[in-house]
DNA sequence: GTAGGTGCAAAGCTTTTGCAGCGGG
DNA sequence: CCCGCTGCAAAAGCTTTGCACCTAC
């Protein structure tokens, strides 16, 4: 298992060439969909992220937030993220608590997460041994699997302590 | 993978000594609650059911159910599933859809979900492999894991064809 | 008789939809 | 210019809460 640090430690900037943000702009140009502020806010705002953010953090954030972000409103907030999804940009994350949650899907960094029942806190991980499992699982059955998640309920380390 | 069936075939008789409509009727007696006849109907139905329910199916089930069923007010159910679910009970099942589904949660008979994007339908399997990546993986982590749930989203043979 | 259980109706939350106006191409 | 993108506000769901009545004990 190997534990996820907290916050992405790239910018805006890309410099390496092929950030999810990047991907997630040409992919709506060829799916035809026009430039927007919201947007890009929004695109920007999740590039930056390493967990998943619900819709109501995505609206307080981009309120508050300087560096190229603006406020957008709930319903474009709900839009775009419809929209990424349907182009399998985002995933949503239903860690159960009444709302969904949404993060970038990226390529490498694939990772479930752990759920504290107590005071809410949402860890992501990693575990490759489980994606093995789930890998082999997904060939057995007559089911056509695209997406798969796995969230563990129980108390953080300090909800425990 | 094992694959399960659609429907539990015992029905309220419960001769074989320790259904889970018995555990879960002492269970809320130790713990202090009074008998009542909405809450009896809600494990009855529980009881006899091999896959999540929601809310909703539980209302309209109970309306029209005979066979010792009596119609339960929408607020009652969802009292009674919160005390079901606060003595572990009862699983909160998330697959997304924008409601919650409730199940007995049954020392045997452990399993997962399956969830076409299609047309919904909540196809329950059970995978011994699986289960033992999740034990070691929640050795693993600092983190105290009560429950925990895998969601296999993608479309269901009829739906794929 | 008292405290808990239940039903009904109203309120709360997240999410979706309608519509008017702005803005990209 | 036209059509899509946004914001605002209202509506739609699921779920929770308040309150009065009923019922177990």
């Amino acid at each position: 298992m190997v534990p996820i640090g907290s916050q992405h430690d790239h910018h805006h900037g890309c410099a390496d060439g092929a950030c999810w943000a990047e991907r997630a702009t040409d992919a709506l140009a060829e799916a035809g969909y026009r430039r927007g502020g919201a947007r890009a806010s929004l695109i920007a705002l999740l590039d930056d992220q390493r967990c998943a953010l619900s819709a109501a953090e995505i609206e307080e954030t981009l309120g508050t937030a300087g560096d190229g972000a603006r406020p957008v409103a709930r319903a474009s907030i709900y839009r775009i993220l419809e929209e990424l999804e349907a182009l399998k940009l985002i995933t949503r994350v239903e860690v159960g608590q009444g709302l969904a949650r949404f993060e970038a899907h990226r390529s490498e960094g694939h990772h479930h997460h752990m759920v504290c029942d107590a005071c809410g806190i949402v860890i992501p991980f990693e575990d490759p041994e489980l994606e093995d499992s789930i890998q082999r699982l997904a060939r057995k059955v007559t089911f056509t699997v695209a997406e798969h998640d796995v969230v563990l309920h129980g108390s953080c380390a300090e909800c425990s302590a």
